[in-house]
DNA sequence: GGACTGTCTGAAACCGATTTCAAAATTAAT
DNA sequence: ATTAATTTTGAAATCGGTTTCAGACAGTCC
């Protein structure tokens, strides 16, 4: 198609608007927003006209105006991460329901980054940030990060996934020690003793709480808690891949292999294949978050969801709500449940 | 932590900024902007303030006032899919390199939301727009999209991946063409002549130029087309794996089964699997797009790939080009090369 | 017909930046 | 010391909406 010279054609605004239908920019403003009420056959001809030329209000304007802007900031620590991709996907839907926008900032996991993020959100002023992952879930939370993020919140309202007592946000987190439980009840009802844990780190929030729920867990079953068992990562493949390379050089190889995550487990089911041993048969695998992973791998995995649609909504919901002003708990819980697939059997003999 | 009220504190503007230093709001905007010289000492003065503060400029006031946002607006088919989330990821990297941000409009492949986030953009006024994949790819495309899409390439420039002639948008294209050539090219070089194709669909721009490059590679080597081993599908799991299904219910098998993406190809291997098969011994598995998802299957996928980073430099490059009136390619190519990993292999006797 | 009430409407101020324009303050030149 | 040339500076206009305020208009009631 041929290509005219970008003409930079006067964008049209709602001055043009009134001035062809004769009235005055007031009463177009308030035929567009509905704040009051205009007699009906001027209302119609304003439509009809704004119909024709399909004008769209500035939205700059209209936030600079509003001091409004219904958007939600939400910073994820990496969005190629279908987990997070998953639940940015479902805050989406959520506020939009709601009758806001979303954008979406990308900290991939660079400190600094994250940091800018939260400038840049608040330039844009945003109406509330939503921070999934990342900096916050950080048990040595950067003071930096935290400064910035006291700041925002006298402004904004903020809202994270995970916990952070070093400034006053709200939260919604997975209920993690819950998460931890089901999945041993689910492994030791196999008969599995021989449990291992792969692919996390033990300074951040959800890493910790999954561990400590793994040994009470092991202890209320009086099985002995051996270190050798947990092996930490990057929650990547290559560590589900390597840790589980180490476990099955132990003498006493274990039966089941926790991961932190789909990818890690992805890994780990790799090792196990390379060893020469089946899944579920010689050992088990189970992981953490039912991204759309579990669902490709062979076999596919038993994993722990969290029911992201609903996830993604108690964010927005409590980050609306704080923004209307209404009273929210400051920490709600997500609830995770089991989906059961093929990586996970019975303990060998 | 406890939760003060959320005190709406002033945020603070340019003016106090200015009162504080007892300058006016113009002198601290070229302090800002860097856009005229200011007295050193008084430079130096409002620098103080504007650190002591940690004073942003409001985005909606500046982008009103420069009628441009420095922002890039990038509408993405689903960014739960790997490759538009990575393709997204490194269009927002390269746009920040050269001083723009991305904002992220997420159409989901239906086409009411997609004409919608048309409209957002706009709204938001954004510089250019990007869209990565979905509606521009379809061959039947819709009119009223297409009739938005002329619309706005009169004020704002588009840049689309894929090729559309229904408006003066710019294009940067996969060669599909030669990436198809290039699987070919790997798969008769060992051996295989049953070669298969699977999980795409004929009405999508990119599918059927792979189709045609299929063809005619079969042609060139003399070998027979036969319908039965084209099969289409929706470009996920599913397809792949019912899709693979059938093939290994004719009676003549093929060696090489070419999925659509590495998705589809996720279901071929399990297919095969389930029917006893080995991957890459009995059967070879290729696919397109090389996202993360081949580096996590058993075998890893061989697949091509189209260097995200580059890809997404082409598109943000173009953008901006456009934006500053530069002379720029109308329609540009991207191209492939394959990743060689473990499943493929040479064709059995 | 006049007073009263309620509904519509436009002018003007405002949101928070940038930029133009002309005046003020420096500096350089003679 | 003056005048000319530069550099700095602030007032005011602008971007494109929303909202307040007060006046215009229409309808109701006596």
């Amino acid at each position: 198609m041929e290509k005219e010279k970008l003409n930079t054609a006067k964008t049209i605004t709602i001055y043009d608007i009134a001035k062809e239908a004769g009235v005055s920019a007031s009463t177009v403003s308030r035929v567009l927003t509905g704040s009051a009420s205009v007699r009906k056959e001027k209302k119609e001809r304003i439509q009809k006209i704004i119909e024709k030329y399909n004008f769209k209000p500035n939205a700059l304007a209209k936030g600079l105006s509003d001091t409004s802007t219904k958007t939600i900031g939400v910073i994820a620590a990496d969005i190629r991460n279908p987990f997070y991709a998953s639940l940015f996907v479902s805050c989406e839907l959520a506020a939009e329901a709601a009758g806001y926008s979303v954008v979406l900032a990308n900290s991939l996991g660079v400190k600094e980054r994250e940091v800018n993020q939260l400038d840049y959100l608040m330039q844009q002023r945003v109406d509330a940030i939503i921070q999934i992952g990342g900096r916050v879930d950080d048990l040595v939370t950067d003071d930096s990060y935290a400064e910035k993020l006291r700041d925002i919140c006298k402004t904004t309202p903020v809202v994270v996934t995970g916990k952070i007592d070093k400034a006053p946000v709200y939260s919604v987190s997975i209920n993690q020690t819950k998460a931890m439980d089901i999945i041993m009840e689910h492994l030791i009802g196999l008969g599995h003793e021989k449990i291992a844990m792969v692919g996390g780190l033990m300074r951040v929030v959800s890493t910790y709480n999954k561990y400590n729920s793994y040994v009470e867990n092991l202890k209320k079953h009086g099985i002995a808690v051996k270190g050798e068992y947990v092996i930490n990562g990057n929650y990547d493949p290559v560590s589900g891949y390597e840790g589980t390379n180490k476990l099955l050089e132990l003498s006493e190889q274990p039966t089941a292999i926790v991961a932190i995550n789909d990818f890690a487990a992805s890994g780990a089911l790799r090792s196990i294949r390379e060893h020469g041993l089946r899944v579920p048969e010689d050992i088990s695998v189970v992981s953490f978050d039912n991204t759309y992973t579990a669902d490709i791998l062979s076999p596919k995995l038993t994993s722990i969801d969290y029911d992201y649609d609903h996830f993604g909504k108690m964010l927005v919901d409590t980050a609306i709500a704080v923004i209307k002003g209404q009273k929210t708990d400051d920490n709600q819980m997500v609830e995770p449940r089991l989906v059961f697939r093929e990586s996970t059997g019975k303990a060998p003999d």
